[in-house]
DNA sequence: TCTATGTATCGCTATACAGGCATATTGCAA
DNA sequence: TTGCAATATGCCTGTATAGCGATACATAGA
């Protein structure tokens, strides 16, 4: 079973996992979302983008399951579902600092 | 520490590490090496491209820090370096597993 | 030296997508 | 209904890059 192959299909799925982490803007408002959840616009004020493209980013953070929507009244507010994505930048991060790839810099999200 | 937000500079690192498990193809490759180290031609045997192919996406995951090159005779072997980035890919492959994304196939790599 | 093998690089095309602006859609209030 | 605010979507341009074939670069052996 682990020798297995995985077919193409599933290594995309995989991949496409980590392509919607694999864009700084997505990180910085992942970073935005784990102090707890927010509105569009309270997104757009923390990472300082336009609307049009925080709501495309959160589609794409969303349809790779990592975020949750829920409508109240004319707002949209998102939240991180899916804990374990911020274990998986954990990681990353602490493999930067031990590899010491920043400068002086602390990686974290 | 935790809420200061990282640099744009310091967000683009942690997404370049992403960015290189963003590829299908270089998961196939991270499936052949889990193995063991294996030259170019082992791994141009094992996922079916073309040897320029592979050794681009090699130089890519080698810079990302993944794999380790040993040149020996006429032939490079190619190894992973870092442990984190299977764990990586299992985390993934477990949470796609437990939304049962997959139809009826197992993720792992 | 020359030749063969293994690997890396170059030039190219096609595709993916971030990000901008403009606009559509949705939901609340008057 | 109309108007307004919040969000999503469509269109567009520029950039990045996967993948190919051809070729350059090594290294070993004759």
């Amino acid at each position: 079973m682990d020798k297995a192959k995985q077919s193409r299909a599933a290594l995309e799925k995989i991949a496409s996992s980590f392509r919607a982490l694999s864009e700084p803007t997505r990180l910085a408002i992942l970073q935005e979302l784990k102090a707890g959840p927010k509105t569009v616009n309270e997104i757009v004020d923390g990472v300082g983008l336009s609307q049009a493209n925080v709501s495309k980013q959160l589609g794409i953070l969303r349809d790779a399951g990592f975020l949750d929507r829920e409508q109240r009244g004319t707002s949209a507010i998102y939240s991180i579902c899916d804990p374990l994505v911020i274990d998986l930048c954990n990681l990353v991060c602490d493999r930067l600092n031990k590899r010491a790839l920043a400068d002086v810099e602390t990686f974290s999200i």
